[in-house]
DNA sequence: CCAGATATGTAGTGTTCACTACAGATGTGG
DNA sequence: CCACATCTGTAGTGAACACTACATATCTGG
C-alpha cells in the first residue's frame, strides 16, 4: 500500500496566509475563495488538510497563539509587575499597528459576535484570550508574593484589567487609530497597575 | 392626491428589535429573516422603511446613542473626573451585563472586521463611539482647567483610555464575564484616572 | 365614491456561500 | 510495472443570502 501523492503546499505558509484574512475581514467575513485564493490553494486541498472552515480558523488560531506565547513568555519575564503591564501594552501598541500585519489582535478581529451556525466562533476566541489572560493573574499573584504588589490588591483584577485594556486597543486599532494613541492609552493604563504596586523603599 | 395607506407598525418599537438582533449576532451574522421575524414585519415593510440593511442598522444605531446620550450626560455631570471615570465604567459594568439586554455593547457587537461589501460598517460603529470619546475629553479638558486634573495631565489621553476600558469591557461581557468581573476591571481602571487627579488639600 | 398614493403579504429573483463529486496526476510498496 | 493511496484542478451542488415584482389592501383629497 503506497503513501498516496504528497501535498505540494506547505501547510504553515498556508495558514500564515488564511491567518490574514480571517485577521482583516473577521470569520464569517472571510469566505472560502478569500482564503484559498491568499493561501494558493484550491478548495478540496482546503478541506482535505482543515476539514472545514471552522477547522482552518483554529488552525490559525493556533499558529497565532504559538507565535504570541512566545512573547508573552518575555512580557512576564518583566521584573516587576509595573513593567509586566507596560511591556506587555506598550508591546501591543506596537504590534497592533505594525503594517505588516493587518491592525488590532486576530483574537478580536476573528469574532466578536456570529451569526447562527457559528455561535462557538466568539467563544473560542474568547478561551484563547483566557490563556494570555491566565499567564498574567500567575505572574501577578507572584508579584503579590513577592511584596512587589500590595498586600490588598487583587491578582486576578489586575490580569482582568490588563486583558481588557488590550482587547480595547485592539478594537481602536482596528478602526484607525495610529501607533501613538495606542501608547498613550498603554501609558495611562500602566498607572494603575502602578497604583497597586507597593512603595519603592 | 391621497397620502396612502398608513404604516400598520411602529418604527421604533420595531427599531428596538432589529437592535437586538444586530446586538446579538451582529451586522453580518443578523440575516434579514431574523430581523424581520424579531420586527414583526415582512422584508418590503423593511426596506420602505428602512432602506437596505445597512440602512437599519444606521437607524437602529442612531436610535442605540440617543439613549445611550441622555446616560452620557449624566455621566460627565459627575463632579470630578475621577467620578466621571467611575460612574461611566460602573455604569457599563451594569449596562453589559442587563439581562434585559444582550451583553455587551452593540458599537462593538455590531462588527469590529466585516466582509467585502460592508467595510464601512466597522467605521461607522467608530465613529459613534468617538463621539463618546469626545464628550469624556471635552469634561476631561474642564476637568483640567478646573484644577481637578493635574497640569501634567493630558485630557484626550485620559479619555482615549477610558473609552478603550469601556470597549475591552464590552468584549468581555459578551464572551460570559459576570457584571462582577466588570466591576473590577472598572475598579482598577479608575485608579489611573486617580492617579492623574490634583491632590485634595 | 372615485383617483391617486403608499403599505402589505406572497412568492419569488439572481447571487454568493460553504462544500464536494469526479477524473486525472503523482507518489509508495511489492 | 502494477495495485493502491493520497493530492490536485475543474466544475459543479444545494442552501441561504439580500433584495424585489406584483397583486391586493387601506388610506386621503376631491
Amino acid at each position: 500500500m503506497g503513501m498516496g501523492r504528497p501535498r505540494e503546499f506547505d501547510a504553515e505558509t498556508a495558514l500564515d496566509q488564511a491567518m490574514e484574512v480571517f485577521w482583516r475581514h473577521g470569520y464569517e467575513g472571510a469566505t472560502i475563495a478569500q482564503l484559498t485564493e491568499a493561501m494558493g490553494i484550491n478548495p478540496p486541498s482546503l478541506y482535505a488538510c482543515f476539514g472545514n472552515k471552522e477547522g482552518l480558523l483554529k488552525a490559525a488560531l493556533d499558529r497565532y497563539t504559538k507565535l504570541r506565547n512566545v512573547w508573552m513568555d518575555e512580557v512576564v519575564a518583566a521584573p516587576t509587575a509595573r513593567d509586566v503591564a507596560e511591556r506587555m501594552l506598550m508591546g501591543i501598541a506596537d504590534k497592533q499597528t505594525d503594517p505588516a500585519n493587518p491592525p488590532g489582535c486576530l483574537l478580536v478581529q476573528g469574532g466578536i459576535a456570529c451569526g447562527t451556525g457559528s455561535e462557538s466562533v466568539p467563544f473560542e476566541l474568547a478561551a484563547r484570550r483566557a490563556e494570555n489572560e491566565d499567564q498574567l493573574r500567575d505572574r501577578f499573584v507572584r508579584a503579590k508574593a513577592e511584596g512587589d504588589l500590595k498586600p490588598t490588591s487583587d491578582p486576578a483584577a489586575l490580569a482582568r484589567y490588563v486583558s481588557a485594556v488590550s482587547v480595547g486597543m485592539g478594537v481602536m486599532a482596528s478602526s484607525g487609530s495610529d501607533r501613538e494613541a495606542l501608547q498613550q492609552v498603554a501609558s495611562v493604563a500602566v498607572q494603575a497597575v502602578e497604583a497597586q504596586s507597593a512603595d519603592r523603599t
